[in-house]
DNA sequence: AAGTCTAGCTTGCACGTGCAAGCGACCGGA
DNA sequence: TCCGGTCGCTTGCACGTGCAAGCTAGACTT
């Protein structure tokens, strides 16, 4: 067996140590409002915790409290979620200022462990997307009681304009170019499918915009031939500019027209999405949409708050600062 | 099962529904051994329990049991950890036949936010490689007793087969290939140093066995010039393969190469690690290494579940069945 | 001198659980 | 008839915390 089983410094060993009552030991360390400590006990309370190495179990508190302070994220286990991680970042940081934590959890689409939830305990759990049955029965099961997106009105992604600025974007990134026939290329992964959907709606919306033709949508997989079938059909049906989910669809649209002997951007043009390293890194570098982390980690976090307690709903027409990249795989110049 | 909202189902609430003590219900629900309760009770007890959807209290079970019976696995912030998001999978489901749960937490180098050990007070925190000392101190003011790599024997990655197969697989297939002079290409990413460094030390003694020079080790980042300076000084010193430390860097080489107007296998071969979805997507294809999910995950297990209670500790021979997947950026043929 | 007020504490309870100890009813043996 | 033993359950406590309510000694008022 490895490490010792020390034992633990409770608020009682404190008070003990000092020949005080527990409860002043505990009116000293939450600075509870309506109660009158000497300054003296004050700081010999503060003295002794910080000696003794005093901190307060969380099953205790919790059970007290009646509540975790935890505040579940649960995002898709995305291969590249780069971008979403520095959001992540930020969001906890903004939730910590109200005292709660955010953790934040990568389900497995085959998972066969347990949610993270069932572990945790959280407050709330928030997804990017509503739940399915299953899992809100399961967390409704753990005594979670706030979920986001409410499972009784989920709303639309489609309202969002942080889920639509992107596609919107990519859209106008190739129109601006000259490209008048678009194609969007979907994934085959189907942990992104209501996110897919939600980005291809709004790519087409932007495309109906601008006058053009309804973008010619076709699913890809860097496994098999589905991505040089979709290039080869693109191609003939005059296609010039692909609309990728994200930039690993990007990648492979890109690899497999060079296979089949286009040009990119030559013959055909292709923005990605999230603006991932993979996006700097391919051959040729693929044009990107990316987000400012600082502030779409903030607007996670308003989400949460307002989700727990009623603060103003983060505006839903905050677009997170999108922008676009542009590199060889629309514009060129290798 | 009733679905209600807010108020928490407590075993309390199952005894009086049934008219019988809080105790039995506990005796039932946990099986508790040397009780005598008959049958027809028990089943009244199981049924009413399942019928209100009864859940234990996490925090109180924790405060009772003084454990939380939660295993907390820290994995470094890689961009790509792909083939690890598997193997834990795995692991999850090893750890939860001993009654543990598996917790995954991929810490942000720079992360400001608090490390998920402060929120989920668990009974073993596992990582890859040691901690430092400023994490040992906050895990342990925090009640974590069981740390593994042990901070007072903290061992070697180096002696570990699962860390050093991958690099010595790299170093043979290039070598089967014909090369003879090789270099490494380490990522200038900081959070994956520890086990870089003995990525690097596994590919040299590798190299050394095989009679070949040293290795010329150089760091590679997708951004800036360093990956093309690195092709450059490799080419010129007669350098023809190249041992990457992960697919992301093997790209960042193979693209560098590819645009310094070097061939790839011909002047350069390249071959990543951890087989990647890039790995297959990039253009050329880059050959990698691939391990076994499952037997990997088995063996995080293990080493959790022999920190907690001394079982055998897993042996220091496994290699997680490595194997080589060759593409075209060693073996050519696009 | 007697009463009032308040600063500065202490006592005590509830949170939900697991389990030790206790307790009455029944049953079998003497 | 009595008595020990087992079955099947209940009572009660401990875990560590946050906080409501109470309590005491001294200061201050009348």
């Amino acid at each position: 067996m490895i490490g010792q089983v020390g034992k633990r410094v409770t608020a009682a060993d404190v008070a003990r140590s000092l020949g005080i009552s527990r409860a002043t030991v505990g009116f000293v360390l939450n600075n509870t409002p309506g109660q009158t400590i000497s300054e003296r006990t004050r700081q010999r309370v503060l003295a002794e915790a910080e000696r003794l190495g005093y901190r307060p179990h969380r099953a205790a508190q919790d059970l007290r409290r009646g509540s975790s302070k935890v505040i579940l994220m649960v995002i898709p286990d995305w291969r590249m979620e780069y971008r979403l991680r520095w959001h992540l970042e930020e969001a906890a940081l903004a939730v910590d200022e109200a005292g709660y934590s955010l953790a934040i959890y990568a389900r497995q689409i085959a998972g066969r462990a347990r949610p993270l939830w069932e572990l945790l305990a959280p407050d709330v759990v928030l997804g990017l997307w509503p739940f399915d049955d299953e899992e809100v029965a399961s967390m409704r099961a753990c005594g979670v009681t706030r979920i986001h997106p409410d499972p009784e009105h989920p709303g639309s992604l489609d309202d969002a304009s942080i889920i639509t600025a992107g596609p919107a974007l990519q859209v106008d990134h190739l129109h601006g170019l000259g490209h008048r026939r678009l194609a969007f290329a979907a994934s085959a992964d189907p942990r992104t499918s209501p996110l897919q959907e939600a980005r291809v709606r709004a790519a087409e919306r932007a495309a109906a915009q601008l006058g053009l033709d309804p973008l010619d949508v076709r699913t890809v997989d860097y496994l098999g031939d589905s991505a040089t079938d979709a290039v080869r059909r693109w191609h003939a049906a005059d296609v010039t500019g692909v609309v990728a989910y994200n930039d690993e669809v990007a990648a492979t649209v890109v690899g497999a027209a060079i296979r089949a002997g286009l040009a990119v951007p030559g013959d055909l043009a292709v923005i990605g999405h999230d603006d991932t390293p993979l996006a700097a890194m391919f051959l040729p570098s693929i044009s990107s949409v990316d987000f400012d982390a600082v502030s779409v980690g903030r607007h996670f976090a308003a989400l949460a708050l307002h989700t727990i307690d009623g603060r103003p709903l983060p505006s839903e027409d905050f677009e997170g600062n999108a922008r676009v990249v542009a590199r060889e795989s629309t514009v060129g110049g290798r």
